[in-house]
DNA sequence: TACTTTACAGACAAGTCTGTCTGTTTATGA
DNA sequence: TCATAAACAGACAGACTTGTCTGTAAAGTA
């Protein structure tokens, strides 16, 4: 038989869910307590505030999802292929996510500027898929100027293909920003070099 | 002596900035009267809910973006010129707009999956978007495939640089796109048709 | 002047929100 | 077994939310 988490896991397990499905702004941390099952008082053992518990929530996010890349890093293929599965693992995780997207677009959308705190987070994130970006275009790349251009545009059609599959409830962002993603980098890597 | 303009507009300019603002589910109805300067019973009397006044809102949203992207369409210069102007009209607004992004995409972060109405004017507003980079991408194009995969390729770019500048607070990714945006176009209009 | 639309002020209902507090019960570990 | 820590239930405060309602005042029109 299971045991029954902790009383912080069930939280923060909760909260990931709910904030992800319907926005951070959109749940309250009474319906948070209720499903997880806990106490009020508990809840504000474990966290100071709703913000914290945000807080928390995206470094969790963030921790899984660099693990991701580290492992399609370390993983067989070219950098080709390794953009290739990355594109790949948004469309299945917006399949399996019922099409809400970037959970820290979502809440830089509703936080207002006093949330450093936050922000620096977001920051971080989006800085670091950047830069999984980058290193890979760097494989193929002619140059580093090359490299920083080329994986700044996989960054950003990734991050497009994510709002736009939220906004429209569709996967065809993912597959035509995949597409364009692949021809982006085989044209680059086929370029004569100078 | 400018005179006061009637109930209804001001509440749907101050709703229009607040919104935008801080996004729709940090504004209440009150704000909005005590800014507009009206009375609660004359707000609904124009609007059945803030669900409507939302709808009004970014019905509004769209016809201002379709007029921009028509002067750009009905004005000189080639349509990679016209792609570009569009990009740098983006850095404008953000530039003006203390880097907030998409009024549709910041909303359909935080509206659940009942607003169908609210739902389909995003639909809307991001299709129109996406036609205008098709269409663009159709005057250099050398198939009517090619013009449909590079238009949403633009558009994905677009999202990607209108929601990370937003969440960066920067206008690299505007620049960064734009500058792909244009790498593409002219490499598709450079090689030889088959 | 008389009628009608528009807007006004603001109380009120019924519910939500975050966060605090008191006190009790259950686990855990020495 | 006993002490300490963790979790429990839930009342409460104070502020906020959308939306309704009553009644009054002003503005435009016939």
């Amino acid at each position: 038989m299971m045991k029954k988490p902790k009383a912080r896991d069930r939280i923060l397990e909760t909260a990931a869910r709910l904030f992800h499905e319907r926005g951070y702004s959109e749940v309250g941390i009474n319906e948070i307590i209720e499903k997880a099952e806990t106490a009020k008082a508990t809840f504000y053992q474990h966290f100071p505030s709703k913000q914290s518990l945000c807080a928390a929530w995206l470094e969790a996010v963030h921790q899984r999802s660099d693990l991701q890349r580290e492992g399609i890093l370390q993983g067989p293929g070219t950098a080709i292929e390794k953009i290739d599965a990355y594109f790949e693992g948004l469309g299945s995780f917006l399949r399996e996510n019922d099409f809400r997207g970037c959970p820290y677009s979502n809440t830089g959308a509703v936080i207002d500027e006093e949330c450093a705190c936050l922000h620096q987070k977001i920051e971080e994130h989006k800085i670091a898929i950047r830069n999984f970006f980058r290193h890979l275009a760097g494989q193929f790349a002619h140059s580093e100027r090359r490299a920083r251009e080329v994986g700044d545009a996989l960054f950003l059609l990734f991050s497009g293909a994510t709002v736009e599959a939220q906004n429209l409830r569709s996967l065809w962002p993912v597959e035509a920003a995949r597409r364009s993603a692949r021809e982006i980098c085989e044209k680059e890597s086929a370029t004569a070099s100078t």
